[in-house]
DNA sequence: AAATTCCACAACCGCATCTAA
DNA sequence: ATTAGATGCGGTTGTGGAATT
Protein backbone atom coordinates (compact mmCIF):
# COMPACT_ATOMS: atom_id res chain seq x y z
CA UNK A 1 0.00 0.00 0.00
CA UNK A 2 1.48 3.45 -1.19
CA UNK A 3 1.59 6.08 1.26
CA UNK A 4 1.51 9.45 1.04
CA UNK A 5 4.06 11.83 2.70
CA UNK A 6 2.96 12.67 6.19
CA UNK A 7 2.80 16.06 5.26
CA UNK A 8 3.53 18.14 2.02
CA UNK A 9 7.10 18.96 1.88
CA UNK A 10 7.59 21.71 -0.30
CA UNK A 11 7.88 25.33 1.97
CA UNK A 12 7.83 23.93 5.05
CA UNK A 13 11.27 25.04 7.25
CA UNK A 14 13.61 22.31 8.23
CA UNK A 15 16.73 21.86 10.75
CA UNK A 16 16.80 23.37 14.02
CA UNK A 17 13.95 25.57 15.08
CA UNK A 18 14.21 29.25 16.20
CA UNK A 19 12.93 30.89 19.22
CA UNK A 20 10.01 31.58 17.45
CA UNK A 21 9.01 28.78 16.84
CA UNK A 22 9.65 27.30 20.18
CA UNK A 23 6.93 29.78 21.44
CA UNK A 24 4.54 29.18 18.90
CA UNK A 25 4.85 25.81 18.97
CA UNK A 26 4.51 25.60 22.80
CA UNK A 27 1.63 28.62 23.03
CA UNK A 28 -0.34 26.62 20.61
CA UNK A 29 0.23 23.39 22.50
CA UNK A 30 -0.50 24.44 25.90
CA UNK A 31 -3.84 26.63 24.94
CA UNK A 32 -4.91 23.67 22.68
CA UNK A 33 -3.59 20.16 23.84
CA UNK A 34 -1.02 17.72 22.29
CA UNK A 35 -2.03 15.73 19.25
CA UNK A 36 -3.53 16.49 15.90
CA UNK A 37 0.12 16.96 14.83
CA UNK A 38 -0.73 16.97 11.16
CA UNK A 39 -2.92 19.90 11.55
CA UNK A 40 -1.37 21.59 14.28
CA UNK A 41 1.28 23.52 12.32
CA UNK A 42 -1.10 25.40 10.18
CA UNK A 43 -3.20 25.99 12.89
CA UNK A 44 -0.24 26.95 15.46
CA UNK A 45 1.18 29.32 12.14
CA UNK A 46 4.09 27.20 11.70
CA UNK A 47 6.07 26.36 8.53
CA UNK A 48 6.77 23.03 10.28
CA UNK A 49 5.97 19.36 9.29
CA UNK A 50 3.76 17.94 11.75
CA UNK A 51 6.34 14.85 12.76
CA UNK A 52 8.65 17.75 13.32
CA UNK A 53 6.08 19.56 15.97
CA UNK A 54 5.63 16.38 17.16
CA UNK A 55 9.28 15.53 17.86
CA UNK A 56 10.22 19.01 19.13
CA UNK A 57 7.94 19.07 21.50
CA UNK A 58 8.20 15.27 22.94
CA UNK A 59 11.89 15.53 23.03
CA UNK A 60 12.40 19.64 24.21
CA UNK A 61 9.49 21.77 24.88
CA UNK A 62 7.64 19.39 27.02
CA UNK A 63 7.52 20.78 30.62
CA UNK A 64 9.18 18.81 32.92
CA UNK A 65 12.25 16.79 30.35
CA UNK A 66 15.16 16.60 32.33
CA UNK A 67 18.52 17.73 30.23
CA UNK A 68 21.89 16.47 30.49
CA UNK A 69 23.46 14.94 33.06
CA UNK A 70 22.30 11.61 33.24
CA UNK A 71 22.78 10.13 36.57
CA UNK A 72 24.54 6.89 37.33
CA UNK A 73 21.20 5.70 38.38
CA UNK A 74 19.35 6.17 35.37
CA UNK A 75 22.75 4.82 33.06
CA UNK A 76 22.41 1.73 35.16
CA UNK A 77 18.57 1.48 34.73
CA UNK A 78 19.06 1.89 31.32
CA UNK A 79 21.58 -0.32 30.88
CA UNK A 80 19.72 -3.35 32.42
CA UNK A 81 15.93 -2.33 30.25
CA UNK A 82 18.30 -2.04 27.15
CA UNK A 83 19.75 -5.74 28.46
CA UNK A 84 16.52 -7.35 28.93
CA UNK A 85 14.06 -5.28 26.30
CA UNK A 86 16.53 -4.30 23.52
CA UNK A 87 16.41 -1.05 21.82
CA UNK A 88 12.92 -0.06 23.16
CA UNK A 89 13.72 3.39 23.89
CA UNK A 90 10.56 4.64 24.91
CA UNK A 91 9.93 1.77 26.92
CA UNK A 92 12.95 2.79 28.76
CA UNK A 93 11.93 6.47 28.78
CA UNK A 94 8.74 5.49 30.06
CA UNK A 95 10.72 4.40 33.51
CA UNK A 96 12.71 7.24 33.76
CA UNK A 97 10.54 10.38 34.58
CA UNK A 98 11.86 13.42 32.53
CA UNK A 99 14.11 11.48 29.92
CA UNK A 100 13.04 11.31 26.26
CA UNK A 101 13.67 7.95 24.47
CA UNK A 102 15.63 10.48 21.92
CA UNK A 103 18.28 11.40 24.57
CA UNK A 104 18.32 8.23 25.97
CA UNK A 105 19.22 6.35 22.40
CA UNK A 106 21.97 9.27 22.08
CA UNK A 107 23.06 8.54 25.63
CA UNK A 108 23.18 4.65 24.55
CA UNK A 109 24.84 5.30 21.46
CA UNK A 110 27.66 7.80 22.56
CA UNK A 111 28.42 6.60 26.34
CA UNK A 112 26.73 3.39 27.14
CA UNK A 113 27.80 1.47 24.51
CA UNK A 114 31.39 2.47 24.06
CA UNK A 115 32.00 1.69 27.71
CA UNK A 116 30.18 -1.57 26.70
CA UNK A 117 33.01 -2.01 24.37
CA UNK A 118 35.87 -0.89 26.34
CA UNK A 119 34.71 -3.39 29.06
CA UNK A 120 34.66 -5.96 26.00
CA UNK A 121 30.96 -6.69 26.23
CA UNK A 122 28.74 -7.03 23.14
CA UNK A 123 25.05 -5.31 23.79
CA UNK A 124 22.54 -6.50 22.36
CA UNK A 125 21.82 -4.50 19.14
CA UNK A 126 18.17 -5.24 18.60
CA UNK A 127 14.72 -5.70 20.90
CA UNK A 128 13.66 -8.97 20.96
CA UNK A 129 11.42 -8.50 18.55
CA UNK A 130 12.96 -7.58 14.78
CA UNK A 131 13.78 -4.38 14.46
CA UNK A 132 15.82 -4.82 11.20
CA UNK A 133 13.95 -2.32 9.07
CA UNK A 134 16.50 -0.80 6.82
CA UNK A 135 18.51 -4.01 6.04
CA UNK A 136 18.23 -3.47 2.20
CA UNK A 137 17.89 0.55 2.38
CA UNK A 138 20.29 2.72 0.10
CA UNK A 139 21.98 5.11 2.81
CA UNK A 140 19.46 8.44 2.85
CA UNK A 141 20.42 11.80 1.63
CA UNK A 142 20.42 14.42 3.98
CA UNK A 143 19.53 17.95 3.61
CA UNK A 144 22.16 19.98 5.08
CA UNK A 145 20.87 22.18 8.13
CA UNK A 146 23.28 24.28 10.92
CA UNK A 147 22.31 23.41 14.43
CA UNK A 148 21.73 25.83 16.66
CA UNK A 149 24.47 26.31 19.50
CA UNK A 150 24.72 24.50 22.58
CA UNK A 151 24.94 27.57 24.49
CA UNK A 152 20.98 28.28 23.51
CA UNK A 153 20.08 25.66 25.58
CA UNK A 154 19.86 25.55 28.98
CA UNK A 155 21.12 22.55 30.96
CA UNK A 156 19.32 21.36 33.80
CA UNK A 157 19.57 18.39 36.28
CA UNK A 158 22.86 17.84 37.67
CA UNK A 159 22.39 16.03 41.21
CA UNK A 160 25.25 13.42 41.55
CA UNK A 161 23.62 10.13 42.78
CA UNK A 162 25.30 6.95 44.16
CA UNK A 163 24.72 3.89 43.03
CA UNK A 164 25.35 0.04 44.20
CA UNK A 165 26.60 -1.48 41.19
CA UNK A 166 28.87 -0.65 39.12
CA UNK A 167 29.60 -0.61 35.76
CA UNK A 168 31.22 -4.25 35.83
CA UNK A 169 28.98 -5.92 37.60
CA UNK A 170 26.47 -4.56 35.50
CA UNK A 171 28.12 -5.21 32.58
CA UNK A 172 28.87 -8.97 33.76
CA UNK A 173 25.37 -9.48 34.01
CA UNK A 174 24.61 -8.02 30.79
CA UNK A 175 27.18 -10.40 29.41
CA UNK A 176 25.80 -13.12 30.85
CA UNK A 177 22.47 -12.42 29.37
CA UNK A 178 23.38 -11.59 25.78
CA UNK A 179 25.92 -14.23 24.99
CA UNK A 180 23.41 -17.33 25.43
CA UNK A 181 20.12 -16.00 26.48
CA UNK A 182 18.60 -13.05 24.71
CA UNK A 183 19.48 -15.42 21.59
CA UNK A 184 17.70 -18.37 23.05
CA UNK A 185 14.52 -15.82 24.20
CA UNK A 186 14.20 -14.56 20.60
CA UNK A 187 13.89 -18.57 19.13
CA UNK A 188 11.39 -19.27 21.94
CA UNK A 189 9.42 -16.13 21.46
CA UNK A 190 9.37 -16.71 17.87
CA UNK A 191 8.74 -20.33 18.27
CA UNK A 192 5.84 -19.57 20.52
CA UNK A 193 4.36 -17.33 18.26
CA UNK A 194 4.46 -19.14 15.26
CA UNK A 195 2.79 -22.03 17.81
CA UNK A 196 -0.21 -19.10 18.87
CA UNK A 197 -0.60 -18.47 15.31
CA UNK A 198 -1.30 -21.81 14.20
CA UNK A 199 -3.42 -23.02 17.01
CA UNK A 200 -5.31 -19.37 17.04
CA UNK A 201 -6.36 -19.98 20.42
CA UNK A 202 -6.53 -16.70 22.89
CA UNK A 203 -3.00 -16.92 24.71
CA UNK A 204 -0.82 -14.15 25.94
CA UNK A 205 3.09 -14.88 25.68
CA UNK A 206 5.23 -12.55 27.44
CA UNK A 207 8.65 -12.84 29.45
CA UNK A 208 8.87 -13.53 32.90
CA UNK A 209 10.28 -11.33 35.38
CA UNK A 210 13.99 -12.32 35.84
CA UNK A 211 15.44 -13.82 39.37
CA UNK A 212 18.02 -11.53 40.49
CA UNK A 213 20.94 -13.50 41.18
CA UNK A 214 24.21 -11.06 41.49
CA UNK A 215 22.97 -9.51 38.51
CA UNK A 216 23.21 -12.93 36.37
CA UNK A 217 19.29 -13.20 35.18
CA UNK A 218 17.79 -16.54 34.60
CA UNK A 219 14.72 -15.82 32.21
CA UNK A 220 12.23 -17.68 31.61
CA UNK A 221 9.68 -18.20 29.40
CA UNK A 222 5.89 -17.55 30.26
CA UNK A 223 2.86 -18.38 29.13
CA UNK A 224 -0.67 -17.32 29.41
CA UNK A 225 -3.24 -19.37 27.89
CA UNK A 226 -6.45 -18.58 29.36
CA UNK A 227 -6.91 -19.33 33.13
CA UNK A 228 -3.53 -21.66 33.07
CA UNK A 229 0.15 -19.79 33.53
CA UNK A 230 3.27 -21.69 32.72
CA UNK A 231 6.86 -21.12 33.18
CA UNK A 232 9.19 -22.34 31.64
CA UNK A 233 13.10 -22.15 32.36
CA UNK A 234 15.95 -21.41 29.86
CA UNK A 235 16.60 -25.11 29.44
CA UNK A 236 13.17 -25.05 28.00
CA UNK A 237 11.80 -27.26 31.06
CA UNK A 238 8.66 -26.61 32.65
CA UNK A 239 8.45 -24.61 36.14
CA UNK A 240 5.94 -24.81 38.78
CA UNK A 241 5.72 -21.11 39.61
CA UNK A 242 2.33 -19.26 38.71
CA UNK A 243 3.27 -15.64 38.30
CA UNK A 244 1.64 -14.88 41.87
CA UNK A 245 4.31 -16.23 43.44
CA UNK A 246 7.00 -15.07 41.19
CA UNK A 247 6.22 -11.79 41.82
CA UNK A 248 7.12 -11.74 45.55
CA UNK A 249 10.46 -13.26 44.36
CA UNK A 250 11.07 -9.84 43.09
CA UNK A 251 11.13 -7.99 46.40
CA UNK A 252 11.98 -4.11 46.14
CA UNK A 253 14.29 -3.97 43.12
CA UNK A 254 12.81 -1.25 41.03
CA UNK A 255 13.71 -3.24 38.18
CA UNK A 256 11.98 -5.76 38.44
CA UNK A 257 8.83 -3.58 39.12
CA UNK A 258 9.79 -1.95 35.97
CA UNK A 259 9.63 -5.31 34.22
CA UNK A 260 6.80 -6.66 35.82
CA UNK A 261 4.77 -3.60 34.84
CA UNK A 262 6.16 -4.69 30.70
CA UNK A 263 4.75 -7.82 31.50
CA UNK A 264 1.22 -6.73 32.81
CA UNK A 265 0.86 -4.06 29.23
CA UNK A 266 2.28 -7.11 27.43
C1' DA B 1 47.52 29.45 16.88
C1' DA B 2 45.84 26.59 13.34
C1' DA B 3 44.37 22.22 11.76
C1' DT B 4 42.37 18.00 12.66
C1' DT B 5 39.72 14.67 15.08
C1' DC B 6 36.29 13.41 18.27
C1' DC B 7 31.98 13.86 20.69
C1' DA B 8 27.25 15.03 21.74
C1' DC B 9 22.87 15.55 20.31
C1' DA B 10 18.99 17.68 17.59
C1' DA B 11 16.53 16.45 13.92
C1' DC B 12 15.58 13.83 9.84
C1' DC B 13 13.84 9.65 7.44
C1' DG B 14 11.31 5.58 6.56
C1' DC B 15 8.75 1.91 8.28
C1' DA B 16 5.36 -0.17 11.56
C1' DT B 17 1.34 0.21 13.92
C1' DC B 18 -2.93 2.24 15.14
C1' DT B 19 -7.36 4.29 14.10
C1' DA B 20 -11.36 5.79 11.98
C1' DA B 21 -14.26 6.03 8.05
C1' DA C 1 -12.99 -6.22 6.05
C1' DT C 2 -10.53 -2.79 3.83
C1' DT C 3 -7.76 1.11 3.44
C1' DA C 4 -6.02 5.82 3.81
C1' DG C 5 -4.33 8.82 7.00
C1' DA C 6 -2.21 9.80 11.53
C1' DT C 7 0.98 8.78 14.86
C1' DG C 8 4.89 6.52 17.04
C1' DC C 9 9.30 4.48 16.95
C1' DG C 10 14.10 3.42 16.07
C1' DG C 11 18.11 4.05 13.09
C1' DT C 12 20.93 7.34 11.23
C1' DT C 13 23.02 11.68 9.86
C1' DG C 14 25.06 16.24 10.02
C1' DT C 15 26.67 19.95 12.56
C1' DG C 16 28.87 22.85 16.21
C1' DG C 17 31.88 22.83 19.74
C1' DA C 18 35.47 20.65 22.52
C1' DA C 19 39.62 18.26 22.74
C1' DT C 20 43.78 16.94 20.82
C1' DT C 21 47.75 17.20 17.85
Amino acid sequence: MGRAPCCAKVGLHKGPWSTNEDKLLTDYILANGEGQWRSLPKKAGLLRCGKSCRLRWMNYLRPGIKRGNITKDEEDLIIQLQSMLGNRWSIIAGKLPGRTDNEIKNHWNTHLLRRLKKEGIEAPKKSHKSLSKKSNKEPSKKKKYKKKSKNDHVKECSSESTTSNSFGSLASGISTITSTSNQEQEEVVDKLVEEEAKTSQDSDISWSPFELDDLCYCPRIEIFTHEDRILFDHDDRECDFSLQEVAPMMGDNLLDKVYYEYLQLL
